[in-house]
DNA sequence: ATAGGGTTAG
């Protein structure tokens, strides 16, 4: 008998599946009562084989079925994703009376987590509780509590925690795990340092899991605490702490340390680049972020749709279009094209350089229509100013099966004040006061104000304004916006108060009343406020705009002569400013903010501001081609130029789509769609 | 003879 177990353990031990089986029908044969001694050996046999139905098979003819053969079974079908089977091992067992032991409910509570199945989960807890092991087994009680946060019952968890005698590592583990994937990130600090406390070593899975915490909380100190504990645990060099400890540094805002942990890693998987990429990108280091994305590839390794939703988002920060598509096709080729978070960043990249077209066709492919892609959907259509799509896709909601949220309303407040859809816009407004589920937003009164403003409705916005507690800058210079169009004046000064209360020396302001005493005439306050302006040595960040012109981006600065092609620029600038003067273009000087005296310095450095440096760039370059032209500026673009680049539309039937700081405008035929107001 | 916990996105 022992020669047949070593030649068992032996076929177990090569994988050989067809000599267990010769092995199998001859001791069968030549030992009847083999079974009741031997067929758990033949089990486990199978087992290491990988052959489930054989197990199975010869399980279902056993006559004594030994507890660790159940257990062996059951544990063996949920590592095979045969969990569904698994319960039913599970079921037959207490059927026929068989008692679950400690093995027994580590494996099947996993399963029953995994499935998702928490009526199950409870009741095999309580059968866990009567058999006395949930307080004194340390694998039972971090499976239920694993299981518990799993669910999302994350106070369950922390009860059945309170309740077991041996705290070890993992089940500490294992609830620190669960608060910090609930966003209870104190309370796993906390459970940390009560287990540091007791004596408990900590590992690199608890280590990992409280920096996340830490990252979370933006608790730098913990974190570099927890970064030397990790040195001193020689822990340092496992690739799950250092992805951890990257990415504690970059929520820290610590973007120099989570590069020095990257550089200095033996290796880097999937999770790191992809964790290092997306902490770049929230940082604000978007170019950077490219190249290292661009090194991934280089390395073969592969994007998962975290890391293409990040660099995605990148790719819309700075508005890179040509990169943007080539990271699309990296989606189609590795077939996450149809994964929401992708979809949504996308949706949000093609929307931000005005190719509405594209943002329809990626969400209309997608797999799963959830609510962040269709608001996407329906901020680009806003920022477009496609108002009546982004009203058809709101109404559209619920039919999809959602809830509008506090986004979809900001979104298409935006939608109708930049399609001038005013009455609409009122409608909506009242309609989110009376839905209880919605808080209403500053970014909402911000978005009435905006729309009330445009109607000319300046008092009821202001009005609008006293029902916000504590309204912030953002809040009153919207409301300002809407009396500088509207030329009130008097209103006007009294915001100025308000806001240089809230943010003394703010520049935007001074420029904003300034522009509004020059359209009201009041020169000596225009004065006086330039005077202001120079006194102050207010800085304000230098107007720039770019233009990609086959695949290269030319960036300008207001009289910029820096630019190889400088000569042919001013050429073509100077033509296209006499050829749209005939058509009636009329210079408005109200748009000059330096102090220049002589009125021809006024209307050159008028002449020479950026956008228009780029347009005229875009132009040469492109000559015959009716190709449409894309600009950004990194400001908002300024009422001269937005009167100039209408008549240039008209004059050369170029399309021109100009991306601000706010939105875009998509000039066609002398005309633009922010319908003249922005 | 069978068993537990970790890292990335709107």
């Amino acid at each position: 008998m022992n020669f047949y177990y070593s030649l068992i353990a032996q076929c177990a031990h090569t994988k050989s599946l067809t000599i267990l089986r010769a092995l199998h029908s001859h001791v069968i044969k030549s030992c009847a009562s083999y079974l009741s001694f031997g067929g758990h050996k033949l089990i486990h046999g199978y087992i290491k084989c990988g052959s489930l139905d054989d197990a199975r098979k010869l399980f279902d003819e056993m006559p004594n079925r030994h507890i660790v053969t159940w257990n062996s079974m059951i544990s063996s079908h949920i590592n095979h994703g045969r969990s569904r089977e698994a319960l039913d091992l599970f079921g037959n067992m207490l059927v026929e009376g068989a008692l679950p032991d400690a093995y027994t409910f580590s494996a099947i509570l996993k399963a029953f987590a995994e499935m998702g199945v928490l009526s199950h989960g409870q009741r095999a807890h309580g059968l866990a509780v009567v058999l006395g092991l949930e307080v004194l087994d340390g694998f039972v009680a971090s499976a239920i509590v694993d299981m518990y946060s799993k669910f999302g019952r994350i106070r369950d968890a922390g009860l059945v925690f309170q309740r077991v005698l041996d705290k070890d590592v993992v089940l500490c583990t294992a609830l620190i795990v669960g608060y910090s994937q609930h966003g209870f990130y104190s309370e796993a600090l906390e459970v940390f340092e009560d287990m540091v406390d007791r004596g408990v070593k900590a590992n690199e899975y608890t280590l990992a899991s409280v920096l996340i915490s830490c990252g979370n909380l933006g608790d730098l100190v913990n974190g570099q605490l927890i970064h030397s504990l990790l040195v001193k645990s020689g822990l340092e060099s496992v690739v799950a702490s250092q992805t951890s400890l990257l990415t504690m540094y970059s929520k820290c805002g610590m973007v120099e340390d989570s590069m020095k942990v990257f550089n200095h890693l033996a290796y880097a998987s999937q999770v790191t680049w992809t964790s290092f990429i997306v902490g770049l990108v929230q940082n604000g280091r978007e170019e950077v972020a490219v190249s290292v994305f661009r090194e991934m590839m280089r390395c073969s390794m592969n994007p998962n749709p975290f890391t293409l939703s990040s660099i995605l988002q990148a790719c819309s920060s700075l508005a890179m279009l040509e990169v943007g598509e080539q990271v699309h096709a990296i989606t189609l080729k590795t077939g996450v094209g149809g994964n929401k978070y992708v979809g949504a960043a996308l949706i949000n990249l093609y929307g931000k350089c005005g190719y509405i077209d594209k943002a329809r066709s990626v969400f209309e492919v997608l797999m799963e229509l959830d609510l962040v892609s269709i608001n996407s959907m329906i901020y680009a259509y806003s920022q477009n100013g496609f108002g009546q799509e982004a009203l058809q896709l709101f109404e559209r909601i619920k039919k999809l099966g959602h809830e509008p949220n506090g986004m979809t309303f900001t979104s298409i407040l935006l939608a109708c004040k930049n399609a001038g859809l005013v009455e609409e816009g009122c409608q909506i407004f009242s309609s989110i006061r009376n839905n209880h589920n919605i808080e209403l937003t500053k970014d909402h009164f911000a978005g009435m104000i905006d729309l009330l403003g445009r109607s000319k409705r300046v008092e009821e916005a202001a009005k609008l304004i006293e029902e916000v507690r504590n309204p912030d800058v953002v809040l009153w210079r919207t409301l300002l916006n809407a009396c500088r169009i509207h030329g009130e004046v008097e209103m006007a000064e009294k915001i100025i108060k308000k806001i240089h209360e809230l943010a003394p020396g703010d520049w935007g302001t001074h420029v904003l009343l300034t522009n509004l005493y020059a359209s009201a005439g009041k020169w000596n306050q225009v004065v006086e406020m330039k005077s202001k302006i120079r006194d102050l040595k207010l800085k304000k960040s230098p107007a720039m705009s770019w233009v990609d012109v086959d695949r290269e981006v030319h960036t300008f600065m207001a009289g910029d002569f820096s630019h190889p092609r400088a000569h042919e620029i001013f050429y073509t600038l100077h033509e296209l400013v006499e050829k749209v003067k005939i058509l009636g273009y009329n210079p408005d000087t109200r748009f000059v903010l330096q102090h220049l005296d002589d009125d021809e310095m006024k209307l050159s450095s008028l002449y020479y501001h950026s956008e228009k440096l780029a347009i005229a760039f875009a132009l040469w370059k492109t000559g015959s081609r009716k190709t449409s032209i894309r600009i950004f500026k990194n400001l908002r673009v300024c009422g001269d130029c937005h009167s100039w680049i209408k008549f240039v539309s008209l004059l050369t039937g170029r399309d021109i789509i100009a991306r601000d700081a706010n939105r875009f405008h998509h000039f066609k035929g002398g005309i633009c769609s922010c319908k003249d107001y922005w």
